[in-house]
DNA sequence: GTCCAAAAGTCTGGAACCAGACCAATGAGG
DNA sequence: CCTCATTGGTCTGGTTCCAGACTTTTGGAC
């Protein structure tokens, strides 16, 4: 075997070769969308942004998507109105989970893929309350972190997946490091469909909100150790549940 | 202002409603080969994968591809040669560093970019060393392991920052996650330019290769907590060092 | 010297996507 | 009732990008 110097092998290439586009602009963006009504960004009754000003937002053409958007609509999650004060709204509530839909949801992704989710997921999320807990605080950083901790204590049940994301992106934002954020979001996302087939128990809630508190504890006292600690161990637990409903 | 609910707010939106696509086609593969050939993924002499293999692995068309190595070779990074045994080759030489070029490079990125790097670094490498030692290895990964360390080791001085990313990547690649190893090499990236700006001195290479071995160590002993502070320390010093040259 | 496999180079038709101009509907406010 | 700003709906021409078939060059193997 001559052959070309190959350098760092497989190793490198993989990650640096990787593909240049997602694929389809259409499909990518019906994807976005649907994320953001299932995540709740926009919510039930609420109003995606005008045509012109999401087009550019998203970096797309406003044909492609009006195409998602059409798309969206035929499959019964928007209703768009045209006129002033017209506008996409949201017209879609998350149906309550049963654990059927969780199987169902987790068999649909590979099971690579939801290792890899996971993985990552654990690790930048680790890495964002090790470095959040390294650094020294402001206290209106204080303030953010206790304000969504006890955003997820008292949310309603309709509200509490909304309110986790809030809780678990504010320490990604507090970092500091928009690079470590947008990571945190993204591994949030990848997971975010098997997330929501989750029913949303009180035992669940309470142990989850057991372990937010020690997190925000391990931060606030300055604890990286501890953060990292308490992060992975939060992170486990819905792991290792998503792991077990693999075929 | 009453307008429609705004859910998580600017939290969740930002990462949601980000851009579908990065851009030009083009453009964004040019700069992928770029940054494999700076990065010594490919080494000086060594060959790019033949077009339709390379097209289909970046997920674009060959011609698209083709311009971009067009492109790379009137810039002079790149010889092609057609024919059997032919292909596109690397032709470029990482220049000979100072320290006048590292401060110059510091001081053109913005303080804020470096931190935000550094950081996200921090937490990426740190996580797949976590991740990494906290798996079960087969032997194939040990022996990975151990001959990118050896690797980094028995480099000549002008081989020396392509084995050292190997090495690192290596780590991130061997963890099982593509996420986290693209995530690992982006990092990696942002920090590049900075990090072949410094000379590779026997002292520099002497201390960082004891803490290469502490991360192999920990990682082959399987002791996650030892890994991750062993990854963190060795990183903690160039990022030190960098800081430093900040105006 | 001839053959052949592997690679770059070329061409064509079509699909996806875009930018921008223009049309149509809607409902609050005068 | 009328006006008008705002929003979705439509159309057109052009650019980018793609899939695949085909051609040419090269150098090792026989």
């Amino acid at each position: 075997m001559g052959g070309a110097p190959t350098g760092l092998g497989v190793t490198g290439s993989l990650a640096l070769l990787r593909p240049v586009r997602s694929g389809n602009a259409f499909e990518e963006t019906v994807e976005r969308l649907l994320q953001a009504i299932k995540l709740g960004v926009v919510p039930y009754g609420g109003k995606l942004p005008p045509e012109r000003e999401l087009a550019a937002q998203l970096g797309i053409s406003r044909v492609t998507l009006r195409e998602a958007i059409r798309a969206l609509q035929d499959a019964g999650y928007l209703d768009v109105r045209r006129g002033r004060y017209g506008g996409a709204f949201v017209v879609y509530r998350p149906p309550h989970p049963r654990m059927g839909d969780l199987r169902r949801a987790v068999n649909e992704m590979g099971q690579s893929d939801l290792e890899d989710a996971l993985t990552f997921r654990m690790a930048v999320e680790c890495g964002a309350a090790q470095v959040l807990a390294g650094a020294r605080l402001t206290d209106a950083q204080r303030e953010t972190l206790t304000a969504t901790l006890d955003g997820v204590n008292e949310a309603a049940p309709d509200d509490y997946r909304r309110k986790d994301i809030a809780f678990h992106l504010a320490i990604a934002e507090l970092s500091g490091s928009p690079l470590l954020a947008a990571a945190c979001a993204d591994a949030r996302l990848r997971v975010t469909g098997l997330l929501n087939a989750i029913p949303v128990l009180r035992p669940n809630i309470e142990h989850a909100a057991a372990q937010h508190a020690a997190i925000a504890a391990a931060i606030l006292a300055g604890d990286p150790e501890a953060a990292r600690r308490a992060v992975a161990e939060h992170l486990e637990g819905t792991a290792a549940l998503l792991r077990g409903f693999l075929a």
